[in-house]
DNA sequence: TTGTAAGCGTTATCAA
DNA sequence: TTGATAACGCTTACAA
């Protein structure tokens, strides 16, 4: 049934039927419906509102779109659904869109930079009011388009290299250096920060040239502390265990601490320990970026470092929403604190004498 | 500057450019770009290639949706998009519809399934030709609403009371069967299958109904063999402590297990045991539905029924593409394997004589 | 204060 | 084979 009636379908009512119900022009209604303010006779306006009510009449965003320009669609572009972090910021973004009265079109890069361009292409065909893009940013002409197009730009986590656009994101210095001092000062002094390829992915550059000066500024008061980084890819499972192997045999008579970049990060460092039977916290200990629902149950628990990941996508739809309303200032960033959650994975069994790090 | 540039922009070039730029008329265009076979002079038809090519043009989405009345966009409906399985079926959906062509249009509920109307109508509003549902079904009349506007749905792993319409999930009772039986397998003989409230959600019912069912069946053949249901809230972990305390109590000499319909409720179920200092598969043996990237790493790891979701999206997708294209059946269902994948959790240290269970 | 009419970018129906 | 022209549903000058 469902899909055969072809003709029952009640076909939605358009501002012509509801124009002769009421006994009134298409323009009056549509004055109705859009410019309230202006006078209208009260007896009109109530015809109006009958009519429309009575057909349950709701205006074509597409039509509305086509002759206005305006379609309140916003396009969303995602490096990579399957990202928690993504999908946290999405949901965050979808909430506050709603709220505001747009609409979310989704467009995923399945990880595939190049689609990049074709994202925004399409998306913008569809006159989509604004972007915001969650992208690996290597494209970095195809974001420029959508700006080029006069639609606003809103960058997510990871920024475009020369791109003038609003930027949200964590604090990423902050948060590295909340993660690698809470490890020192739990006792471990050999330091690995762990990261996906940095390639030139804003965030992955950002912790990592943080953990790096951490370690630069902090190595002369606490001894011994020495700091290196890694890269892990995806199928290298046998590089990443090495390179915990190698950082533990450096450590000698210290403790070996890592800090990885993010949850994919995360759990091939937990694989890596399990493979080699290794303890978290007190073979390794683990400081790890994203905090998910999980983390407790893994091993001691996992000590992570939470992002805001719903406001992050809620600030980004709302700076979005300012400048659709014509808000004209130079692009903005806007960094939010990452909170740590000391767990077992930071904890030594073996007590060490505590050593306070002076803030700064 | 990309914000203040309000002319530059180059306005996307229109069908009226283009027959401009070619020296003929729109219609013209028109048909090169839709009807090719139709017999175009390959003169004329070649310089209308020059000129779009020329003038990068492209339709307008929004235009031809005014048309022609379809717009090329899918409208997706989501129970949640924090949870994973509605993800990862997003995810397989979103691949699908892009390979074909379409777009998506995202709309989360929130869990709010008080909003599923007001998504289908936004939705169809858009003119979206069709939808992907994965809500609760709580609000019938909604769903039903959208097959009412002649627009094809398919139902992603929850179906909707009474709605006609395609309907793709995994094979919940097969997959209960396959865990309840790995368990029984493995030597637990008292079982809990633990739900999230099972209200009129039809994957809970038949999650629930299959293993009483089991039970039944299979408790004549296995001596001591006993199966019980509980339902688990977000916020009473007391309960649930309670719960899984009475059943190794009632188990006695036996082993307890678990089943638990999802990962949210494998989640509370494992911070609960941390609670309680229980070991899984030992003190408590589990199986959880949902594979998921950190189930290797709880305890001695999770034993877990695997959904294809990237599968049940594209599925989902193209049962929708199909009716698009005219395919007049009666509604299909299409049921998936789970798959089981053992880990420690569904171990028992103690060990026991095997049992195998017949087939049937 | 309301109505008429043009136009947004397409496609489809006619003539030519 | 191609070109006017009239829609699609809406908004907005401009007239009345």
């Amino acid at each position: 049934m469902p899909f055969s009636n072809k003709q029952p379908s009640p076909a939605r009512a358009t501002i012509a039927d509801v124009a002769r119900e009421a006994g009134v022009s298409k323009a009056t209604v549509s004055r109705f419906l859009n410019h309230r303010e202006t006078l209208l006779t009260p007896d009109i306006a109530a015809r109006v509102e009958v009519a429309v009510a009575a057909l349950a009449y709701s205006p074509s965003p597409m039509a509305r779109a086509l002759k206005r320009g305006r379609s309140r669609l916003i396009g969303l572009v995602v490096a990579d659904v399957t990202n928690p972090f993504s999908v946290a910021v999405l949901r965050g973004a979808e909430k506050a869109c709603q709220e505001a009265g747009y609409l979310l079109m989704l467009f995923n890069l399945g990880n595939d930079s190049r689609c990049e361009g074709k994202a925004i292409e399409a998306l913008s065909a569809y006159q989509v009011e604004g972007f915001i893009l969650n992208t690996l940013g290597g494209d970095a002409g195809a974001a420029a388009d959508a700006a080029r197009h006069g639609k606003p730009v809103v960058l997510v986590d990871r920024r475009h290299h020369n791109m003038q656009a609003d930027f949200v994101s964590l604090d990423n210095a902050g948060a590295v250096q909340l993660g690698a001092r809470h490890l020192v000062e739990a006792g471990y002094r050999e330091l690995l920060f762990i990261s996906e390829p940095v390639k030139n992915v804003s965030s992955r550059m950002e912790r990592d040239v943080a953990f790096r000066s951490f370690i630069g500024n902090t190595a002369p008061e606490v001894p011994g502390l020495q700091g290196r980084t890694f890269e892990s890819t995806e199928d290298d499972g046998d590089a990443l265990d090495n390179a915990l192997r190698d950082q533990r045999q450096r450590a000698g008579g210290r403790l070996a601490g890592v800090i990885s970049s993010n949850a994919v990060v995360t759990l091939r460092v937990v694989a890596s320990l399990a493979r080699m039977g290794w303890q978290l916290g007190t073979d390794l200990g683990l400081v790890g970026f994203d905090d998910t629902e999980w983390s407790p149950y893994i091993g001691p628990g996992l000590t992570t470092i939470a992002q805001p990941t719903d406001e992050l996508g809620r600030l980004a739809a709302h700076c979005l929403m300012e400048r659709l309303q014509g808000l004209d200032l130079p692009p903005r960033q806007i960094l939010l604190s990452g909170r740590l959650l000391p767990r077992g994975s930071s904890v030594p069994s073996v007590s060490v004498a505590p050593v306070i790090i002076s803030a700064n």
